[in-house]
DNA sequence: GGCAATAATTTACGACCAAAATCAAACTTG
DNA sequence: CAAGTTTGATTTTGGTCGTAAATTATTGCC
């Protein structure tokens, strides 16, 4: 406890510098409460240790007048972290430096998509090994490892209750990672992941409580409360795909009838419209769906009415979030273009039309489409996280 | 900033006294994390402004051997709260002094439901002066005030955005409410006091993360989060009464369609009894509840498919709770013992059939029946809190 | 070139916490 | 029943830390 107010004050200034990207003294003195005196203090010690550095006088001095504001930023060279993001057949890598700029990247494509944990094991390391080999760099120059994954995980304890990628249940994945590459490794739900990447690098950035929602081939909800993903009791992710919207509804792939899922995710879709039309000639899941859409988009009636109810019970599902929580910002994030219905003008509308109605502006609702390494980043994010918070705690720790 | 990590500390001690009841020095520094020395100092300082009091030697000290410890509580007597709650026809007010003990109670009933702003003040200050002389004290006895109305509550800027029991729109009730009173006023929507009534003095105590459901003549709810009432961006309780639960289902008080309290409020009930029988010998509300509750009991079997739906729908709405939070608790907290078919086993199990399946315990339901008075004794904890933030920051400005 | 303005650092000092020593109040034991 | 033991609480002591004030640094302005 003796190094206890030192601690929190690093922490803040650190945090800080961090969400202002760059940032002077003053300014940081004035955010965080902390005296100018203390700020030199702490920011000299983490210079020290390389954890942030100087960027030279900032910008907008020559509209001032004084001595020169010298901004502070992190140190991206400090550390270097890898995001990865098992999906279905691939490992996506990230390299992404302590700033959370991208210093490399790769994909394995896998031979199938459920795997056993002590099969995965192997597969995660030539993964990174590739990524880090073409971005020139040796396994040693990563200090920590994110690890994104659908399914059900106890981001805590690094435990994988369920995933789609394992065929085993309550698997330990975190424990197994660390022993295997020797490094601190952060496990997490996908969409939390998204969560923090727009936290960390998207919408988010400031905002102190939001939520995110992705949908891929199933629903996927990141919390942020109060600056925090909010995992729950358990640990688990919020499962916004299997909330109910529908009494005795649709069966889910869960097993249980009326998720949301059930109604917009895309195998949902594709079993309604396979009652109509026979897809035969198309092989995969985004040919199929591709062709759905050019459909519903040429006018064709049934095509229409299948998406016209994904968006209705889409937007049901979300006003419930926002009676619920009532966020400052909500962030649809996602890749699929494809899902661009989902999105639309009356889905929206639907939303504004079913929350409780008081007299002040309902929730921004926005919309962000990122690229394929989105869920990477937000593995690394969470990885630079964790990997700050190592070192300072390290320092607290030489400190004493 | 000077005396921050002291006024931490201060905090810190003197909430645990009060979580604990009755706490001895040596444990207060095991469970702070604070050094037994400035455990002592603290303490001394909070004696010596009279906010907490010896108790004499614990019970259990004959099973030690040692110095025996001196327990050390929240002083009742150092101030005495008033909490209050408006409800259809009715002021109920409960005083209670600083460890949470009803020293006092008064209702007033009103001539109609709803009132203007203007109107309430002096009703507000009837009720009041009305328990305080029966109590045999005087106004200045009063340290606080806190305030419990239906609706969506502004709690931070004690704005009433709407209630059923004002006229009005967007009330700085707080506001009004300290210039007429002269002493601080808390105000907050009613079920997120009884979910701190639970927190305080009932099965939410040390429970991190819960989630208080009520049914009355609407279906509230509170939900608390690492140890706070989670308010929302808009600093509006959740609404989980108008979480819609079937898309373009009933219609609801709000105008909207689906809500879930449009199938188990009270007069939900009774609108699809009134199909088939009528109610026209029985006056109240309650009345009619009452009948229809013994025709269900009797075999009826529309009286006891109306149930059934509700419970459905009540488990469903609650499920979609479980699955967003994840929380550890669920308390249903609530008076009306002819809800009981809600709180049925069918239902508890439908809700355990609807969560997401992970390999772990489900959150812990218990029904809590209180009796009257919750309501008050919740907006009284609020004002508990509020008053005792005020006395420990009295504190601090006194030692600088 | 000196003055004003603003940023950052250094200095002086008091607040605070924790470890160690001490005091206090019981029980145990011979 | 007196000395020792055990455990709780307080006091003493040493050192860390943060802030205010003073100082130094660096520029613009006249």
């Amino acid at each position: 406890m003796v190094t206890d107010q030192r601690d929190a004050g690093r922490r803040l200034v650190f945090s800080t510098i961090r969400k202002a990207g760059r940032i002077a003294r003053v300014d940081l003195a004035r955010e965080t409460g902390i005296s100018p005196a203390t700020v030199t203090s702490i920011t000299a010690e983490l210079i020290r240790e390389g954890l942030i550095e100087e960027t030279g006088p900032s910008q907008d001095n020559d509209l001032r007048r004084g001595r020169p504001r010298v901004d502070l930023k992190v140190r991206g060279a400090a550390r270097i972290v890898a995001g990865m993001k098992l999906s279905h057949q691939t490992i996506a890598v990230a390299l992404v430096d302590f700033e959370g700029t991208l210093v490399g990247e790769a994909c394995l494509e896998l031979d199938r998509a459920r795997f056993k944990a002590a099969e995965l094991l192997p597969l995660f390391r030539r993964a990174l090994e590739h990524a880090v080999s073409t971005a020139g760099m040796t396994m040693d120059a990563l200090a920590g490892i994110g690890i994104g994954m659908a399914g059900t995980v106890d981001a805590a304890h690094g435990t994988v209750y369920w995933s789609p990628g394992l065929s085993e249940r309550n698997v330990p994945l975190r424990e197994m990672l660390m022993a295997d590459l020797d490094m601190p490794v952060f496990i997490d739900n996908d969409a939390n992941l998204v969560a923090m990447a727009e936290q960390y690098f998207g919408h988010g950035r400031g905002v102190s409580d939001f939520i995110v929602l992705t949908i891929e081939s199933g629903v996927g909800m990141g919390i942020v409360v109060n600056h925090e993903i909010y995992r729950g009791a358990r640990g688990c992710g919020a499962e916004f795909g299997h909330t109910k919207v529908q009494l005795d509804g649709a069966l889910c792939r869960c097993g249980q009838r009326g998720c949301l899922e059930a109604y917009v995710a895309d195998y949902a879709l594709l079993r309604e419209a396979a009652t109509t039309t026979d897809f035969a000639d198309r092989a995969t899941t985004a040919q199929k769906l591709q062709s759905l859409v050019e459909a519903a988009q040429a006018g064709d009636e049934t095509a229409k009415s299948i998406f016209d109810r994904a968006g209705r019970m889409f937007a049901m599902g979300l006003a419930n979030i926002v009676n619920i929580f009532d966020p400052e910002l909500i962030i649809l994030s996602g890749e699929r273009m494809q899902f661009d219905y989902l999105y639309a003008e009356d889905v929206l509308d639907g939303i504004r039309k079913s929350i409780v109605q008081i007299d002040m502006a309902p929730p921004e609702v926005r919309i962000h489409k990122w690229g394929d390494l989105m869920w990477a980043k937000g593995a690394a994010a969470y990885a630079i996280e964790g990997v700050a918070e190592i070192a300072l705690q390290d320092i607290a720790g030489n400190a004493a």
